[in-house]
RNA sequence: UCCUCAGUAGCUCAAUGGCAGAGCAUUCGGCUGUUAACCGAAGGGUUGUAGGUUCGAGUCCUACCUGAGGAG
């Protein structure tokens, strides 16, 4: 058995502090996994991601099997040994896409047919499919192919969507558990990836129900919640994550996929969600965006011209300690490269502290 | 000294004689399993100056100013 989840201490409401056993990583939980689309966290090197202590990072199926593909991943030991990430890996099932490209798609029951935005090719991405990619690359964990439902979605349409994506987890887990021992690192470890559930639903807690339920018959490694932060009120998030929760096996890691603001995966990790993913941090960095224990901070405003104070003073991550929001501001301005750099490795920190202080709480 | 061309937003430039605009820059906002170093909004003008023609001039005419190129 490649997966082991120890549960330390679980609290009243819900929150639990865990280790989760993986392959190339025992992490600590609740966690946040910082997001490399393309094989790698945008702007920040595999070293800092370790310096700030990421201890498990996504990539994306639907972007590296378009570029450099999966075969010649394979062939040369792994997403991991590729991109020199020597820690824990999740990659996601390009399920997302099937949601986010809207327009260059079209799905139906064998899977989805995909317009690459590279260069306009057509792909057939089928559940089977997904899990080769992920098995090729290597990862940790693995998702099930899912279709993550639009926001707003009526009943029917959130039932249909629901409906194709409990058929494609059967398909998932089943072409999964055939092909899981041809992992690249498998003889090096001596372990296998693991497999994770997607629940769906939209927003009708019933729905929501229903597909946990279902997966949970199935037997996953570890269940996510999908399909949320896609534009609906942060109360509907809240509502299903809480319905869902209580019916996913308690012995098992729980995954919010996508989220959140620093206020909710706090939140989230306290009701007992141990892993969660999201580009915000990475994205509004980029974008001039920093999160602080004061708040939001647009580092670009005029205010910061002459600023000489760190980002965050609360803040001792390596950015923090070094450079000031002045400086911070002028490199944003100046459209340097290392502008983004600076804010993400900064937000990841930040991030990644949250968890860790939710975790100190938890272990109380 | 003469000839030619040019002068419009901070910058680079548009605008058949008919509501003076764009890109960039500036200021501010947004970003939730990355098609995103992205998207959006706002501010910003005596169209070099002074006259003239015209119902109406950035546009046509005259003079001057400034700049670039050419001739001598």
């Amino acid at each position: 058995m490649s997966l082991s989840f120890e549960i330390s201490r679980q609290t009243a409401s819900g929150g639990r502090r865990a280790q989760l056993h993986l392959p190339h990583r025992t992490v600590q939980t609740p966690v946040f996994m910082p997001v490399g689309t393309a094989g790698t966290v945008k702007a920040v090197p595999q070293d800092t991601l370790e310096e700030i202590g990421a201890e498990i990072i996504l990539g994306n199926t639907y972007h590296l099997y378009l570029r450099p593909g999966h075969e010649p991943i394979g062939r040369m030991g792994g997403l991991h040994r590729f991109i020199g990430w020597p820690r824990a890996m999740l990659t996601d099932s390009g399920g997302f896409q099937v949601f986010s490209l809207n327009g260059l798609r079209k799905v139906s029951d064998n899977g989805v047919q995909f317009r690459s935005h590279l260069d306009g090719s057509s792909h057939l991405f089928t559940p089977e499919h997904s899990m080769d990619v992920q098995i090729a690359l290597g990862a940790d964990i693995a998702m099930a192919f899912d279709e993550c439902t639009e926001y707003p979605a009526d009943r029917a349409r959130a039932a249909e969507s629901l409906r194709l994506t409990m058929d494609w987890a059967r398909r998932s887990l089943d072409h999964f558990r055939a092909h899981r021992h041809s992992a690249p690192w498998r003889e090096e470890l001596g372990s296998t990836p693991n497999l994770f559930g997607i629940v769906q639903g939209g927003m009708y807690t019933d729905l929501r129900r229903q597909c946990a339920e279902r997966l949970v018959e199935m037997d996953f490694d570890g269940y996510a919640i999908g399909g949320l932060s896609v534009g609906e009120p942060r109360e509907l998030t809240l509502e299903m994550i809480a319905e869902v929760l209580p019916l996913l096996p308690p012995d098992k890691p729980r995954y919010v996929m996508g989220v959140g603001y620093p206020d909710e995966i706090e939140q989230y990790a306290r009701l007992g969600v141990d892993m969660m993913d999201c580009v915000l941090p990475t994205r509004a960095a980029r974008h001039g965006l920093l999160f602080t224990s004061e708040g939001r901070m647009n580092i670009k405003n005029k205010k910061y011209a002459e600023d000489q104070n760190p980002p965050d003073p609360a803040c001792a991550c390596p950015v923090c300690r070094r450079y000031t929001r002045a400086y911070l501001r002028h490199l944003a301005h100046a459209g340097e490269a290392l502008s983004g750099t600076l804010n993400s490795i900064h937000n990841l920190a930040y991030y990644l502290g949250i968890m860790e202080r939710v975790r100190g709480s938890l272990a109380g």
